[in-house]
DNA sequence: GCCAACGTTGGC
DNA sequence: GCCAACGTTGGC
């Protein structure tokens, strides 16, 4: 664990004294069980035409959906300044993940669980938006990649680590973490007000951004993009800002 | 710093 | 299984 800290997202946290005595039920809910199957391919460059292309699998539980659906895109928030949660910084901007080795980080701490299905959806080559957030300037300022697939974050285990979590026990992670990369950053800064204001507008007209979890899930740390979602956005940079 | 939104916890 | 209390997220 070469890296600061950084990124979070919390709300499960449990400052519990016993370890392992039960699995919290809300666990079972709303989070998928370990499969065992192991995602086939990534769908590189193959027939997905994106968002038409989801699929759902056999339905298991409510809660779970989300998580039986094949994304294409993603938005990750990361807060660029500094503040302290349990005495340690957490913040990270796009400059710390640019000053990564590779330029690239794991993106532990996600204690939130449709946030941790999110991230175990994720395949290898896809693109995220990078999101500054809890900020002056919330907003989009790069784009960044999927190096790594789902595997334990290990700072759940950590205890001096903010988001250990003393539920969680080795033979069975409740939580993951991808490894992302640093690809490029926008051609300008996208900012929030700017996006919701296309929301705005879209969810009168039926624009792409009508849905857009940025604001139906404003509190969700990973979220996926539809296709059309993530290309207008991206076409916003060519613009001149407001 | 305020506070609305919203996820989690726990009493009943 | 309901729901009030509580804690966190994150814009403003």
């Amino acid at each position: 664990m070469p890296w600061p800290s950084r990124k979070r997202d919390k709300g499960a946290v449990a400052d519990k004294k016993e370890p392992d005595a039960k699995i919290a039920k809300t666990e079972e809910e709303t989070s998928d069980k370990e499969e065992e199957e192991k995602p086939a391919k990534p769908p590189a460059g193959s027939s997905k035409s994106g968002w038409k292309n989801w699929k759902k699998t056999k339905e298991s539980e409510s809660g779970g959906e989300e998580s039986k659906i094949t994304y294409c895109h993603w938005l990750l928030k990361s807060e660029p300044e500094s503040r302290l949660e349990k005495g340690v910084d957490v913040k990270f901007s796009v400059d710390d993940l640019k000053a990564q080795p590779n330029q690239t980080t794991c993106w532990d701490g996600v204690r939130n669980y449709q946030a941790r299905n999110f991230l175990r959806a994720m395949k290898i080559g896809q693109q995220a938006f990078f999101y500054h957030s809890n900020c002056k300037e919330p907003g989009i300022v790069a784009i960044v990649k999927i190096v790594k697939e789902a595997y334990p974050d290990h700072t759940q285990f950590d205890q001096k680590d903010p988001h250990y979590d003393s539920t969680s026990r080795k033979e069975n992670p409740k939580w993951s973490m991808v490894d992302v990369q640093f690809v490029r950053m926008t051609k300008r800064f996208i900012p929030l007000s700017e996006i919701k204001a296309h929301h705005l507008a879209h969810k009168a007209d039926g624009g792409p951004l009508k849905d857009m979890m940025l604001f139906t899930r404003q509190r969700l740390s990973i979220q996926p993009l539809t296709q059309e979602q993530f290309d207008f956005v991206l076409s916003l940079e060519e613009e001149k800002p407001h």
